[in-house]
RNA sequence: UGCCCCAUGGUGUAAUGGUAACACAUCGGUUUUUGGUACCGCCAUUCAAGGUUCGAGUCCUUGUGGGGUAACCA
C-alpha cells in the first residue's frame, strides 16, 4: 500500500510551460520562492466553463507551489460593468472549491495611486494629453508597414498637460474630447506601442467609485500596474494578451521603484465544440431568452454547470486532463462528458426511474401485495448500502426495452423471452394488450418466484442475458425530468462568418418529460445527485419540492446498445 | 502587408538530445443482475526540405500551414 515517495515523483514529472517556468524561478530565487498569481474576472457577466479552466491554471500553479491567488475585479469600465456580477463570480469560484488570498481585490481600489503614477509619467515627459478625435488618432497611427505620425498634441507642455489632466478627472469635459497617451514610438513595429491610450474620459457612475471619477484607465495601464501594487509574481493571461508583454513591461519599468516586476505569460484558452464561450454572445441568449438564464443547464457558464449536475471535482479533472499549452485548441465535449461520468460513477447513488413507461401485468403475482426488495444503493461503493424497492403485480418498464419480436442482440424482453428485473424477479412475456392503432398498451408476463435477486436458490442466479430497470405501478410517483441536449447543432456556432451564431441554436436542445420514478426519491434535497439505473446521471434541481420532483439529466450512461442498434 | 505566437494519431496533452506515452473519440473483444463500470486490443516513424550530432519530435536555417494583432473593450 505505501508506495515509495520516488515513485509518486516519478509519475508526475511531466509538467506544463508554466510550472517549468514557475519552477525554474523558485530555483533561482527569483521572488525569494514566493508565487502570488491572481484571477483578474471582469464584472461583466457571468463566468464559464473557459473562465474556470484560466482559474484552474492561475489557483493551482500557487496552490502547487505554496504561493497564493489574488481574486481581482478588473473593473475599468463602468459602462459595462455591474455589481451583481461580482456576487455570482465570487460564488462560481467558492463553489469550485477555491480560495483568494484575502479580500477580493478591485482594480478600482488603484485608481488614486494609478492617477498618481500618470501624472509622474507626465513630469517624466512619458505622457500627454491627446484632443484629437479617435478618428484622426487611428489615421496617425499608421499601419502595420507604415509608420505612424505625430500627434500634433504630443509636444503640449509638462505644465498644460498636468492642467488638462486633472481637469478631466474633475469632470470639467466631454466624453471623448480627450485622452491620456503614453509618449512611446510612433514607429513601433508592434502596433500596441504606438503611444497607446492610458485614459479615456467616461461620465458614468462606477457600482464601487460612484461619481468620484470622470477618467477611467485602460486596461494595459491598469493591469500591469495592478499587479505591481499587490506583489503579483506570475501573472497568467490568454493568448491574445501577448502581443500586449512589451507594453505590460514599459508600463511597470516605468513606474516600478525597485527590483521587483511581475511576469506576464500567456496560455491558450479553452475553446469546446458544439458552444460558445464568448460572454458578448451568451449575454444575448440571457437577453433574448433563448435561455432561462446564465445559470440554464444548456449554458456553459460555471453556474449552468452547477444546475446541470456537474461536480466541482469533475470541472478540475477536466480542466487538468485538457492540460496547459500555447496551441489554440478545440476540446471535445465528450471530454467533459466524460469527466462528470467519471466522478458521478464512483459516488452518485443507484435508483430506479422509467422515463417513457408501459405496463407490465404479472399474471402470476398476487393481486394487492407489495413485497418490499432490497436494493443495493451502488456497485461502485458498498459503504452507501441497500433500500427497500416495491414489486407489485403491475409495474412499469421503459418502453423501448419490450419489442414482440426481435432478433438474439436485442437482449431486452420479448414474447416467450425471459428478462431480469434488477434488484426483483426473473419474469417472461406472453402477451401483450393493443389500442385500435395497434399500439401495445398492456404486457402480460409470468414471473418466477424461486427467481429472487440476492436469495442464492439455483433460478435466482440463472443466467438470463438482459437485465432491466423497473417501478410499481401503484407505489411509484411522478417526476418531472428536463432532458438536455447540446444548445448548438453545430460543431462551431461562431465559425460561420455569414450565419450568426443563433441560427445553430438546437430546437431541442430541452425535452420535458413525466418519469415514474421510485418512491424513495420522495426523500431527496435539491442538488442531490443519482444514476437513474441505465438511463444516466441525473440531479435535483432548485425547482424540485416535496410535492413536484424535479430532476435535470447531466449525462447518460454511455450506451453501446444505442449505437448499434442504429 | 509588418510584428508576435504555434505546428506530435480523429481531438487534446506528454516525451526536457537516447525505444513517441497518456486521456478522450472510433472500431473489436473479455467480465458483468446497469448493453453502465472494470479490463484487453487496433489506430502516428512527430508539417516539408536541408543542416548540426554516434543519435533529432526536441537544436539551427529556409519554406509551408494555422492563429493573434492595428478598440476612447478586457
Amino acid at each position: 500500500m505505501d508506495k515509495p515517495i520516488s515513485n509518486e515523483n516519478e509519475e508526475k514529472k511531466s509538467l506544463n510551460f508554466i510550472e517549468q517556468l514557475v519552477e525554474k524561478e523558485i530555483k533561482e530565487e527569483k521572488h525569494n520562492g514566493k508565487i502570488l498569481t491572481r484571477f483578474p474576472p471582469e464584472p461583466n457577466g457571468y463566468l464559464h466553463i473557459g473562465h474556470a479552466k484560466a482559474i484552474c491554471v492561475s489557483f493551482g500553479i500557487a496552490k502547487k507551489y505554496g504561493g497564493k491567488t489574488n481574486l481581482r475585479f478588473d473593473d475599468t469600465n463602468p459602462a459595462k460593468e455591474e455589481a451583481r456580477y461580482v456576487d455570482a463570480i465570487k460564488e462560481d469560484i467558492k463553489w469550485l472549491g477555491f480560495e483568494w488570498e484575502g479580500e477580493p481585490k478591485f482594480t478600482s481600489d488603484y485608481f488614486d495611486q494609478l492617477y498618481t503614477w500618470a501624472c509622474d509619467l507626465i513630469k517624466k515627459d512619458k505622457a500627454y494629453i491627446d484632443s484629437q478625435s479617435s478618428e484622426e488618432m487611428a489615421k496617425q497611427k499608421g499601419t502595420p508597414t507604415t509608420p505612424g505620425t505625430h500627434s500634433p498634441n504630443r509636444s503640449r507642455s509638462v505644465e498644460e498637460n498636468l492642467d488638462l489632466f486633472e481637469r478631466m478627472k474633475n469632470g470639467e469635459f466631454e466624453e471623448g474630447t480627450h485622452v491620456l497617451r503614453a509618449k512611446i514610438d510612433m514607429a513601433h513595429s508592434n502596433m500596441h506601442m504606438r503611444d497607446p491610450l492610458m485614459y479615456r474620459i467616461i461620465n458614468a457612475p462606477h457600482h464601487r467609485t460612484g461619481d468620484k471619477w470622470h477618467i477611467y484607465p485602460m486596461y494595459d495601464w491598469a493591469h500591469g500596474e495592478s499587479d505591481y501594487i499587490e506583489g503579483i509574481t506570475n501573472s497568467l493571461c490568454s493568448l491574445e494578451f501577448e502581443i500586449h508583454r512589451p507594453l505590460y513591461e514599459w508600463f511597470v519599468e516605468n513606474i516600478k521603484s525597485d527590483m521587483y516586476q511581475p511576469l506576464q505569460s500567456e496560455f491558450a484558452r479553452l475553446n469546446l465544440n458544439y458552444t460558445v464561450m464568448s460572454k458578448r454572445k451568451l449575454l444575448q441568449l440571457v437577453e433574448e431568452n433563448l435561455v432561462t438564464g446564465w445559470d440554464d443547464p444548456r449554458m456553459p457558464t460555471i453556474s449552468g454547470l452547477r444546475r446541470r449536475g456537474y461536480t466541482p471535482k469533475s470541472i478540475i479533472d477536466f480542466a487538468d486532463t485538457i492540460g496547459v499549452a500555447k496551441r489554440n485548441n478545440t476540446i471535445d465535449v465528450a471530454v467533459l462528458e466524460n469527466s462528470v461520468r467519471n466522478d458521478l460513477n464512483k459516488t452518485a447513488p443507484r435508483v430506479m426511474a422509467v422515463l417513457d413507461p408501459i405496463k407490465v401485468v404479472i399474471d402470476n403475482f398476487t393481486e394487492g401485495e407489495v413485497e418490499w426488495l432490497d436494493a443495493e444503493n451502488s456497485q461502485e461503493d458498498e459503504s452507501l448500502g441497500f433500500r427497500k424497492v416495491p414489486f407489485t403485480k403491475e409495474i412499469y418498464i421503459e418502453r423501448e426495452d419490450f419489442r414482440e419480436q426481435a432478433n438474439k442482440k436485442f437482449f431486452r424482453l420479448k414474447l416467450d423471452k425471459e428478462v431480469r428485473l434488477k434488484n426483483a424477479y426473473i419474469i417472461k412475456a406472453v402477451s401483450v394488450e393493443k389500442d385500435e392503432e395497434e399500439n401495445i398498451t398492456v404486457i402480460h408476463a409470468t414471473y418466477d418466484p424461486k427467481s429472487k435477486s440476492g436469495s442464492g436458490t439455483e433460478e435466482s442466479l440463472r443466467k438470463v442475458k438482459g437485465t432491466l430497470h423497473w417501478v410499481s405501478v401503484s407505489e411509484s410517483v411522478d417526476a418531472e425530468i428536463r432532458l438536455y441536449d447540446r444548445l448548438f447543432m453545430n460543431e462551431n456556432p461562431d465559425g460561420d462568418k455569414e450565419k450568426d451564431f443563433k441560427e445553430f441554436l438546437n430546437p431541442d436542445s430541452l425535452e420535458v418529460i413525466t418519469a415514474k420514478v421510485e418512491p424513495s426519491l420522495k426523500e431527496c434535497k435539491s442538488q442531490d445527485r443519482f444514476q437513474f439505473q441505465r438511463m444516466g446521471y441525473f440531479v435535483a434541481d432548485n425547482d424540485s419540492t416535496a410535492n413536484k420532483l424535479v430532476f435535470n439529466k447531466t449525462v447518460g450512461l454511455r450506451d453501446s446498445w444505442a449505437k448499434k442498434d442504429k
